[in-house]
RNA sequence: GGAGAGAUGGCCGAGUGGUCGAAGGCGGUCGACUCGAAAUCGACUAGGUGGUCUUGAAGCCGCCUCGUGGGUUCAAAUCCCACUCUCUCCGCCA
């Protein structure tokens, strides 16, 4: 959410970056309903403090006063006013914000200009792709092949996009969740952290699934709870509606868990293997940091999910998403593109992402200043770190050998018990 | 699922119709004392929002908020209704 002031006092910044993101948003009704909201809070509460003057001299008239009777009776119709000026307002304030609630964050101005993923730049890569003296083989090939991918009894428990794994891949997942928490929490300062994968209504508002992406949601039949699409989620609202010391700034929290989404809009794209599924486990990282800091915080926590990648030996790049790619909540976004031999391209495993005050105001998570007392939003960032799928995707496609067995990376053989390859 | 108790400021806790945005305590900030600290003493210390003034801040005026939403009343933390959550006991259960 945006500061409702700045749509007042600065429209025309709203209207710029609207057409930078590519989206629309119905800003002269946001203004309408903005002044006719503060015409019918001005009457509403001249007529209270009319009111609430009256009732203390109503208090202090003895009871036999004929004036007692004729003021009561004076005030009893303002009420009946006030009533109906509340439910207008009630209305009208209903409906901004709805509006605001609707209204993507405003990118930072160092984010590129441009219309969609083509317009993304590379900011820098590490390390070589691998050259396979043989056709390299996707994921899925190898991973059925070893038997340790079964995609056609993930679709029989569940539907598309869902996959068993079995055996050293099950083993695999499992290691790599380990690893990550371990170098977030012993190397990177991250407090690990179990939250529930469902939340409620509030929780989703407090982000910005809701209300503008329900439809991407699973969501409980008879409970208002939701499963998350991503830690993200419980772990920034975890402080939502406090008011922090400043001294507890920053809160770095990191949490391994499934994620849940329904892939709606996305009919056709990747349906072989696991690359998108409906359900996939992810290790996330989310700051609550101090406004100043936000932007050192944001290539910090960039550079913690690098770091995945480098001790894993997998080739990545980065890139940083044009306004017009941007996320609904993000000022400022970094993409992790893995290197996938079998596509012989760069595919996102990690999306790092500084929100601003955006969330925090919708979740209302506030500091107060040391130095001057006074009650500022915090920022909030999230970002990947990494996630666990792509991740067991990649190390099985870039570490493949002719054979068709696939070699551990060195740092995850603790993690695998030992076992050193996949054959 | 059944029965009961409860929800008040950063925390604890008093408050059954007006003098209450709210006693008292804790915590915090500032000041006095001190070479410094502790102890002691004093002052201040909820949030949101509209207006006004201002370059801005501060200030000033007002409105709202005592779990949430309604209702009664000139007037509600206080009375009524509904809901949510927490705790205790019973039932069920990994």
């Amino acid at each position: 959410m945006l500061d409702p002031k700045l749509i007042r006092e600065n429209p025309d910044s709203i209207r710029t970056m609207l057409e930078n993101r590519r989206a629309s948003w119905p800003i002269e009704e946001a203004l309408a309903l903005d002044t006719r909201r503060r015409e019918l809070l001005a009457e509403a509460e001249s007529l209270k403090a009319m009111r609430n003057e009256g009732s203390r001299k109503v208090a202090a008239l003895k009871k036999e006063d004929p004036e007692k009777a004729r003021l009561m009776e004076t005030l009893r119709e303002a009420g009946v006013r006030v009533k109906a000026l509340d439910a207008e307002l009630a209305k009208v304030e209903e409906r901004f914000e709805e509006l605001l609630l609707q209204l993507p964050n405003m990118p930072h101005p160092s984010v590129p200009v441009g219309v969609d993923e083509n317009d993304n730049p590379e900011i820098r890569r590490w390390g070589t792709p691998p050259s396979f003296p043989f056709p390299p083989r996707p994921h899925w090939e190898i991973g059925e092949a070893l038997g340790i991918m079964d995609f056609d009894r993930g679709a029989k428990l569940a539907q598309a996009r869902f996959t068993v794994l079995r055996k050293a891949g099950a083993l695999l997942e499992r290691a790599l969740i380990n690893f990550m928490l371990d170098l977030h929490t012993r190397e990177h300062g991250y407090e690990e952290v179990a939250p529930p994968f469902m939340v409620n209504s509030a929780t989703m508002r407090g982000t910005g699934q809701l209300p503008k992406f329900a439809e991407e949601l699973y969501r409980c039949e008879g409970d208002d709870l939701w499963m998350i699409p991503t830690a993200e989620v419980p772990l920034t609202n975890l402080r939502a509606g406090e008011i922090l010391k400043e001294e507890e700034l920053p809160l770095y929290l990191t949490a391994y868990t499934p994620c849940f989404r329904r892939e709606a809009g996305s009919y056709g794209r990747d349906v072989r293997g696991m690359l998108r599924q409906h359900q996939f486990d992810k290790v996330e990282m989310v700051k609550i940091v101090h406004p100043d800091s936000s932007y050192d915080e944001l290539e910090k926590l960039t550079s913690n999910a690098e770091r995945v990648l480098q001790i894993l030996g997998l080739p990545y790049r980065v890139i940083c998403l044009c306004t017009g790619d941007m996320g609904f909540a993000s000022s400022k976004t970094y993409d992790i593109e893995v290197w996938l031999p079998s596509q012989g391209k760069y595919r996102e495993i990690s999306s790092c992402s500084n929100c601003e005050d955006f969330q925090a105001r919708r979740m209302n998570t506030r500091f107060r200043s040391k130095d001057t007392g006074k009650i500022r939003f915090v920022h909030t960032l999230n970002g990947s770190g990494i996630a666990i799928g792509r991740c067991l995707i990649a190390i099985l496609e870039n570490y493949q050998r002719e054979d068709g067995s696939v070699k551990v990376p060195e740092p995850l053989v603790p993690y695998m018990g030992g076992l050193e390859e996949i054959a």
